[in-house]
DNA sequence: AGCACGCCGACT
DNA sequence: GTCGGCGTGCTC
């Protein structure tokens, strides 16, 4: 007989633990449910039931279990597999894959909620200040959890004097565990039992004669439920009788009708599917046949095809095709992408089989779609951001990565530091299944592994309807510069283009890759500029609100008009956001109507579809955006798309810079002409000779390619080398000097000359800690198994330390 | 991660 | 002299 019981816990600590459970809760209690378990003093976690054994812990005392939470398992063995492999691969423990892969709201956690004691009499008089101060507090307030009685009493130890005043019986504390996941209801009414039968009903309409408006409303709720068999509510059956609602009201008051409730799900589902039928071009078709030749033998294939060449009904016929086998389809997409067309086409087409995931849900809709997975109740697919690869897949038929060389597909922050993509090829091997990769710009991974045969490859290169490629000009902003022909950040065949785009009644996209106004404030008579006090950048100029920001720790201040180190009025600025393009633009053409997107104006929930929806109606002429405007977007009029400056996208300190500017570039360039007419894309820049540009005005993949990895091979980068990086941070400027050095050398001793580092990123102090990385690199020919593990052991050692205990080391598996 | 315990500087 | 800061260690 079993007796104890290993869970994970959602917290960042390596092991499992173990806990005592009864018999009768062994015989309850199955693998994937989750167990409330208490843990240190005072705490109460979900913790999740991976192991049954009945070996008795030797060191230490087993504590009981406190509750079943599942009444089945809601982790399957498929997703417990697939979270062991991504805590062996991306370094990290069990407990934060799981804080990732479960939506919040079923993660209970225990909260001290410290009440009045009714029982005991008190004098105000007698308390002292803080105690005094608590006591008012709860007179508006039953209770009161420890964050906020910190901000009442205005200090971080407060559990001393709650304790102090426990311990004299003026307070109750409360451990209160709180289920946070609440089923939205809604109210419906029903006839009271009495009245359900048959024979009452001569009697019933006997007693409503006098009352005819009532008996209206009952008739129609009869003919209503005879011919829907659907609840119905107060307010629909007081609208179709045409009585006031106060009439229904009065039924139920005379128990005639009774209000119950109903789960909701708060996600509408009210989308008829229309499945229209389309047919496929000659290449489309030529392209799914490729497809599923190259599955045959082959777990990924890559979808090479550039922009607007139709990838969409591809996807839809492969789709259908899995669905019609009864299996699930996981489709992903960057974060960004999920708000746009996309989605609503697939809805157009699939209608309420398809469900939705991303962060912009609810904790509470999350819920929801994880038990509709799981359930397999409603929805066969699922479109999502990365984190959709968590969710309970039972039966899945095909993954598909659209937009795969997306750098958001990697998770930054917190652990578990997994890419999309790649965790998306192994979570389809434990299914037995395929992924598909799209991409009109693909990664040099992904086509390192299509050159080594692991991948197939599938080319789209023919717009759909044979629409024309956009024409790409390089515009040199150094000579113009010098001609005179730029006003503030246009150059003239800019402008032009503009005007005539606009006097055509066609829009135009400008792209510049920075939010705000302007990075850099800085006195003209002592060089200086404002920086952040708690982090080394020169702080940002905001137009809109008059502010100086730091866009690493949001701290901000009132923008300036002094010098703050000598007094000078004299500050310019260097380097320019959006919010200078927009303003400028506007200085110039008055009458045109011109929008910003960006990180700023589209923080509210529905600000992005706001933006979308009133360009997409030609209700703004100009559309001005950071990378956002690169996703997936599909607009029908858009003719000219400017890009500011192209030099700021390769002067980054990374070796993928230039990788990465080719795709922005390209992705940008295809938002232009997606009609008939051929669009023209202006890329303003101070190196129009430089490689990469050349490279993507006359659209030359294979030599970017060629030459990209050239560069790779020499310098010992990704896809030749895999890295890990580790980024030690701290407050102590010596110690972290002390502790990357230690780190650095113990590395050295297995890999030698392949770790890099220690050094000091760009930005080396954020939020008053210091950073610094080691980056490791990893030979082709060397294990990546045992390389982890030689890793692992340079960490264990490095927490056995000490002096180091303060310093955190993050750990990161191929970074992007 | 959170929380308790324990050791030192800024105030009554 | 105490209170409250933070470094250290532990959690089944």
């Amino acid at each position: 007989m079993s007796t104890y019981v290993d869970v994970i816990l959602p917290l960042p600590l390596k092991q499992l633990f173990t806990y005592a459970v009864s018999e009768q809760e062994v015989d309850e209690i199955q693998l994937g449910m989750r167990l409330a378990v208490p843990f240190g003093k005072t705490k109460v976690y979900t913790g999740l039931a991976v192991q049954l054994h009945n070996q008795k812990p030797l060191h230490y005392e087993v504590k009981p279990i406190e509750q079943i939470l599942d009444e089945a398992p809601l982790v399957t063995k498929n997703q417990l597999q697939f979270w062991k492999w991504i805590a062996d691969y991306y370094m990290c423990s069990l407990g934060e894959v799981m804080k990732t892969a479960l939506p919040n709201a079923l993660l209970l956690e225990s909260e001290t909620l410290i009440e009045w004691n009714k029982e005991t009499e008190i004098e105000p008089e007698a308390l002292d200040d803080e105690e005094f101060l608590l006591y008012e507090a709860l007179q508006k307030q039953n209770a009161l959890k420890i964050h906020e009685v910190m901000q009442i009493l205005d200090k971080k130890t407060v559990l001393p004097v709650v304790k102090r005043m426990a311990e004299k019986g003026i307070l109750i504390l409360n451990q209160e565990l709180n289920t946070k996941y609440k089923p939205k209801l809604k109210k419906y009414i029903r006839l009271t039992e009495a009245y359900s039968t048959e024979k009452a009903l001569p009697d019933l309409l006997e007693q409503l004669s006098s009352t005819p408006k009532q008996k209206e409303a009952l008739l129609k709720y009869f003919s209503f439920s005879a011919k829907t068999k659907k609840p119905i509510t107060t307010k629909d059956l007081s609208e179709k009788a045409d009585v006031s609602t106060s009439v229904v009201k009065a039924l139920i008051k005379k128990e005639i009708f009774e209000e119950y409730q109903i789960k909701q799900d708060r996600i509408d589902f009210a989308i008829a599917k229309t499945r229209a039928a389309f047919q496929l071009s000659e290449a489309q078709q030529t392209a799914m046949q490729q497809i599923e030749e190259s599955f045959e033998t082959k777990e990924v294939c890559l979808l090479h095809g550039v922009t607007s060449s139709g990838k969409t009904e591809i996807y839809i016929q492969l789709i259908e095709k899995v669905l019609q086998q009864g299996k699930q389809v996981l489709f992903l997409l960057p974060e960004i992408a999920l708000t746009t067309q996309l989605i609503k086409r697939l809805q157009a087409f699939f209608g309420e089989e398809v469900l939705v995931f991303h962060s912009k849900y609810s904790q509470n809709e999350r819920v929801e779609v994880y038990r509709h997975v799981l359930q397999q109740s409603k929805g066969k697919i699922v479109i999502g951001a990365r984190s959709s690869l968590f969710l309970p897949f039972s039966n899945l038929g095909l993954i598909i990565v659209d937009e795969a060389h997306e750098s958001s597909f990697k998770q930054y922050d917190p652990a578990p530091r997994y890419h999309a993509r790649d965790a998306a090829i192994v979570l389809a091997s434990f299914f037995k299944t395929k992924t598909l990769l799209g991409s009109a710009t693909p990664s040099l991974e992904s086509l390192t592994n299509v050159k080594d045969q692991k991948y197939g490859y599938v080319r789209l290169d023919k717009r759909f309807g044979n629409v024309q490629p956009p024409k790409i000009e390089l515009v040199d902003i150094k000579e113009l510069s010098r001609k005179k022909q730029t006003t503030g950040h246009f150059t003239k065949p800019l402008l032009s283009a503009l005007e005539k785009c606009i006097e055509d009644g066609k829009q135009a996209i400008l792209f510049q890759n920075r939010r705000g106004f302007s990075p850099i404030l800085e006195c003209k008579t002592c060089g200086h500029s404002p920086q952040c006090p708690s982090c080394d950048v020169s702080l940002t100029y905001h137009k809109h609100n008059n502010s100086l920001r730091c866009h690493y720790c949001g701290y901000s201040m009132a923008m300036q008009t002094k010098c703050l180190a000598c007094s000078s009025p004299d500050i310019s600025t260097k380097g320019f956001g959006t919010e200078q393009v927009e303003t400028e633009l506007q200085e110039l053409y008055p009458e045109w109507r011109i929008q910003r997107m960006d990180h700023d104006t589209t923080r509210r929930k529905h600000a992005y579809d706001r933006i979308i929806s009133s360009f997409e109606n030609h209700e703004v002429d100009v559309l001005i955006g950071t990378q956002m405007l690169t996703k997936g977007l599909d607009f029908r009029n858009v003719d000219l798309v400017g890009v500011m400056n192209a030099d700021s996208l390769l002067n980054f300190p990374d070796f993928r810079a230039y990788e990465r500017c080719f795709q922005l570039l390209v992705q940008v360039a295809g938002r232009a002409g997606r009609t008939e007419e051929q669009g023209l894309v202006l890329i303003q820049t101070y190196n129009p000779y430089h490689q990469i540009l050349q490279q993507v005005t006359t659209n030359n993949f294979k030599l970017m390619f060629k030459e990209q990895m050239y560069e790779r091979k020499n310098y010992a980068f990704p896809p030749y080398f895999r890295l890990i990086k580790f980024t030690l941070k701290g407050r102590d400027y010596n110690r972290i000097n002390e502790a990357s050095d230690w780190l650095a050398s113990y590395l050295k001793q297995s890999f030698g000359k392949q770790v890099l580092g220690p050094e000091f990123p760009p930005v080396a102090r954020i939020k008053n800690k210091y950073h610094k990385n080691i980056q490791l690199k990893i030979a082709p020919k060397q294990s990546v198994i045992k390389s982890k593990k030689i890793v692992q052991k340079a960490l264990n050692s490095f927490e056995a330390v000490g002096q180091f205990r303060s310093i955190r080391v993050v750990v990161n598996v191929d970074p992007y």
